[in-house]
DNA sequence: TGATTATCCTATTAAATCTATAGGGTAATA
DNA sequence: TATTACCCTATAGATTTAATAGGATAATCA
């Protein structure tokens, strides 16, 4: 199940897009017109930027824009960030590879078998989906 | 993230589809072989065999065996049971549909956009794979 | 028939994760 | 220098997942 901080945050990134101009957004606006709580959108808004999809400008005019053009930030960036792992296990996973201490053999392990293939799937989405193609 | 309720399953009814013959094969001799919590593995095998992918024999010389044939069983329906909808949001599920109650319109949601993409990509390899496949 | 075997079933606990809130700090603006 | 709005950490509440406990039931076989 998608988590609700990438779901607001998926929203939180079309809003910003969907702007005429870049100039900043207040968090209060985006809150309130996307029908999340404040404070948790805060801290979401607070990871983008930190991975540089947000800037974000403080005192009165300010609030978070977006610093890149959206057909420059694909799915695989934001989906990483926010949701975590693309694949479903970490034996397949290409960003946060990990061992499963349970199984011995990866090569004849039917779920690594299995889930390669999800992730390949997954991949070519979020790969040819720019945030640009969600507008 | 995979729980391991469908991890274990899918472990198990490969070890089943590996078998010789379909004689019952224990609880416990699959839960050895696979590293698996015999308890946790006991009640999975339960909601495999409810819904008609296992059957199961009591008493000495029982167990549980496959009751179709590996190239029958696929990948939707072991997912569907063992780890829910496939789609990431319930507005997107084929199988348990259901309304987001934060989002006033379904058309022009990005998530509901992305997710219906990820959904179709993820459905066709479960729906092109069968329990035969992964062994 | 009765002892043994192995599945069947419910309830409960423990652990982990997710969601949200609280409360104040910091920097920019006018 | 007052106001605005982002910045940051900590924590609590809710939900889900994982595992355990303990016995009931049914089949087998001597």
């Amino acid at each position: 199940m998608l988590s609700k901080k990438t779901k607001y945050g998926l929203k939180a990134l079309t809003f910003l897009a969907n702007q005429k101009d870049r100039e900043p957004v207040q968090i209060s606006e985006i809150a309130k017109h996307e029908n999340i709580s404040q404070k948790f959108l805060e801290s979401i808004l607070l990871t983008l930027r930190r991975t540089g999809i947000l800037g974000s400008k403080k005192g009165k005019g300010g609030g978070y824009y977006l610093i890149k053009d959206p057909s420059d930030i694909p799915m695989t960036t934001v989906m990483r960030v926010l949701e975590g792992p693309i694949a479903m296990v970490p034996c397949v996973s290409l960003n946060f590879y990990e061992k499963c201490d349970d199984c011995p053999n990866e090569d004849v392990c039917a779920v690594n078998k299995l889930m390669l293939k999800v992730r390949d799937s997954a991949l070519e989405i979020y790969r040819n989906n720019t945030l640009a193609d969600l507008i």
